[in-house]
DNA sequence: CAAGGCCGTGTAATCGATTACATATCCTCC
DNA sequence: GGAGGATATGTAATCGATTACACGGCCTTG
């Protein structure tokens, strides 16, 4: 109980009356050294209270046992979800979870170096579609043995692993759920147009609603950007419109939020006269008025298995690399969307 | 471009025809460097693409330039916006942020040691009230030079450094704003009682009730856990009162949607019948119906602030140690909240 | 002009773990 | 009984940067 200096694997042998050598290896590969001498060694570690020095053995072994998470934004709640998945699944395995935030700036291949020729990160979960393809090849081909993986988003082209959600599948139920309603003229708002989502969800919004045989115009589908005020914003255009949807399919719940309200606030009523979808089934879907039918997705989940892939990479035994894992999604039906209703065009102002 | 092994500073130092110490003190301490020299080596690093190798740097200097964030749980919104802040403030100097989730498990000096110990973290933050004030001070002396820093929670009786919100005046603010809409009786429903938040407003808002001279009951004060469930659950008991405070103020924003939710389906209508007020001012606030009052605070800003106080005790030019920086909030004003109603009473089923 | 100081730089030890290679012991089988 | 193999352990080199100490040249000053 003396406190010493940080006790070493010399400390560790001499107690244990055998070489560093065999210490080193009874931390790292128990199966090679005897029963007996094993158990001096541990006895020994625990008495003495050692721990590896980190920066020694990622000098000597060229590995750091830390995997590094690109984030375009931590504030984001939906990215928090997913580092937690990360981190539990990563800290099991005994590596280490080093964070950084793109912030508004746009992620770099030598922001990413940074990190990875430094010697900081085994290898690279990314966050950020938003990423350039360029970039990220540049990092590739610099260090080729760094894994990288994607989670959530993606960047089209690159050659590698991701794990995402399905989110055209996800569109497609709560198409068939307002079909089944009686909707046959659909809306959408979308998400930021340099989003890969956004993409996914739109084109799969289009093209089940005409596999469908429902109503789509160009002037349905409003720009937008996953938050609140882009909802909002499209509200003012729907009121203004001559004739309108009867279902509207957001890109997030925070669109949602934002239509509805907007929506309401014109006199408009949801789900009486006109019906809202959102995405993502974050906390407050459920506690909104009306509360909101939407598409839940496991972003934990996501995280846990974009560990798994990364980690399966870095002990080499991941297969198929560039196959994307795509995770289920399901439909959460709530209170706002109802049956079509007939009048919705008299409640025009 | 030849895409050769990574280069080191024997490689930069051959290049630049200096020695090998010349080149680490071009990096680490530029001014005891001719001019001349400098500008050499700082040439010969940009030709290689060199960039320090951290393991042999932390091993040799003992520093890992590296701090690690204790979050109670990665998921929540509220932890991630400090840890945003927190990312800005130290990749700005230079140092990177390892994150581990203590998870539902309650943290132990052996978890924090793994890190500490191992020399991976030269600094702590910790968001988590939650830790044991004896793991603590068993962190502290195994590792004295450690600063550790607690952002928004933090633990009574600890010896160090913290930066947190203004909770009390927080609450003030709420009672005064309701006080002169002409409320006598409130209520409060509180957050989890093992946190330290909790104990604070709930304290303060006993406190500033009675020192204004309204009506405080302690059947008026209701235990929550900061969930929308508890809201939810507060509400089936206000409903049930006999006799009612004509308004509630509640530990956070989200213990309010659950209230007001609960109470609006049974036929309250907020803030008519009665005033609800929350504490965060989370996004989702300002599109809630009724959109909430509540209390804002700069939860980037306190990560910021976290960070400096934390770099200031690593390079020994923090003053005040002990001292807590308390960071001022703000009421936001929305619609949750109105003039006193004389015919609550009424409202009860 | 010699002594002393300062400046800029180089040499080589050092941080603490891992691991290639060498060695020692014991067993098996012809 | 000895060759050969398997098993367990030790010796010492190694990873790449930092830095104590030493050294040489130049300037200042009595």
């Amino acid at each position: 109980m003396t406190l010493q200096r940080k006790p070493k694997v010399i400390d560790v042998a001499r107690l244990s009356g055998v070489s560093t050598a065999t210490v080193s290896r009874v931390l790292n590969d128990p199966a090679v050294v005897s029963e007996a001498t094993r158990e001096a060694v541990l006895a020994a570690v625990k008495q003495t209270g050692y721990r590896v020095n980190r920066a020694a053995r990622s000098l000597r072994t060229n590995t750091s046992r830390t995997i590094l998470a690109l984030v375009p934004n931590l504030s984001n709640p939906f990215f928090s979800n997913i580092l937690s998945g990360l981190e539990r699944e990563l800290s099991a395995a005994d590596y280490s979870l080093l964070i950084t935030d793109s912030g508004d700036a746009k992620l770099t291949a030598d922001h990413i170096q940074r990190y990875v020729a430094a010697g900081q990160a085994d290898g690279l979960i990314i966050l950020d579609g938003g990423v350039d393809l360029q970039q990220l090849e540049v990092v590739q081909s610099a260090a080729p043995t760094v894994p990288i993986v994607f989670a959530c988003e993606w960047v089209e082209g690159f050659k590698g692993a991701s794990v995402r959600a399905d989110n055209a599948g996800g569109i497609r139920m709560l198409v068939d759920h307002l079909w089944q309603l009686g909707h046959r003229k659909f809306g959408h708002v979308s998400g930021p147009d340099t989003n890969v989502l956004s993409h996914y969800r739109q084109r799969a919004f289009e093209q089940h609603v005409v596999d469908l045989g429902g109503e789509l115009r160009p002037e349905w589908i409003l720009p937008g950007d996953f938050s609140i005020a882009a909802g909002k914003h499209a509200a003012a255009q729907v009121i203004n419109m001559p004739e309108k949807p009867t279902a509207w399919i957001c890109a997030s719940d925070q669109i949602a939020f934002g239509l509805i309200a907007g929506l309401t606030e014109a006199g408009v009523r949801v789900p009486a006269d006109v019906s809202v979808t959102g995405f993502d089934n974050i906390e407050m879907t459920e506690v909104f008025n009306p509360p909101l039918t939407t598409i839940h997705q496991h972003r934990n989940k996501m995280g846990n298995e974009a560990a798994r892939r990364l980690l399966a990479q870095l002990h080499d035994y991941e297969t198929e690399v560039n196959t994307p894992t795509v995770m289920p999604v399901y439909l959460v039906e709530r209170q706002s969307t109802g049956p079509v209703s007939k009048k919705v065009e008299m409640c025009s102002p």
